[in-house]
DNA sequence: ACGTCATTTTAGTTTAAACTAAAGTATCGA
DNA sequence: TCGATACTTTAGTTTAAACTAAAATGACGT
């Protein structure tokens, strides 16, 4: 697991970072807008949030006149999401192979001796 | 997002935890040899972050003598798996159009008038 | 029944994240 | 230039997570 990819975790582990994302998502907001959207927290709060947002890559930043635009970087998923799938996939297949050695042996490999398993 | 896929993703976002996982991902291991494993944290918090892995659904534990074996649930990745796939796959389409309106347009589309209301 | 082992749980502390209010920065329009 | 707008940053506070030490639990051997 890279640097990069547990920054990326780490932003998509908050509540409040993922219903920032899912605005951007489709469409470019302004960071005033994105702050409207959310009346429970400060503009401040959302600012802060949109930078680990940037700095872990998932959003992108244009300025316009006074404003900030901000995008969600969905590519940025890309890593992380790959990371999971060969975590994924990796035991999956060794679960596959796991069964299919289980037929040819007799019961689970247990650790030393079991003499009574009662009570 | 639901309830557990956030848990997941919690859980999943911590290096501790991710530690841990790696350490039962293709093999079941005692509670007491993946403290062992990690000498800079004590045995209680290990059991912890076990407890927190477990109710992720992320790991399962099986009793054996005075043991609990752990092992990883891979199966577990696989509903963030797919939120995450979603929301990439259809954010790659959406931007894929908007490459392709962006070709018959001229320049950004400005935003409109702006209410802002902010204590 | 007693003591030990493997582990969990509790209670309290330290560390880090989220948040607020206010100050700072930059840009625009007059 | 000045004042307003649209943000960002800072400093301090609140909330939550991670951690430790120690007590509690429960199964086992004797």
């Amino acid at each position: 697991m890279d640097v990069a990819s547990h920054a990326v975790l780490q932003a998509v582990a908050s509540p409040r970072r993922r219903e920032i994302l899912r605005l951007v998502w489709d469409r470019e907001l302004a960071a005033g807008a994105i702050a409207d959207a959310m009346p429970d927290v400060t503009f401040g709060a959302v600012s802060l949030h949109l930078r680990t947002l940037a700095d872990a890559g998932l959003v992108t930043a244009r300025a316009v006149h006074r404003n900030r635009f901000y995008r969600a970087r969905p590519e940025a998923l890309g890593p992380i999401r790959k990371v999971l799938e060969r975590m994924w996939d990796d035991a999956l297949w060794k679960l596959k192979l796991e069964a299919e050695l289980e037929q040819t042996r007799r019961g689970p490999q247990q650790q030393k001796r079991r003499t009574r398993r009662t009570r």
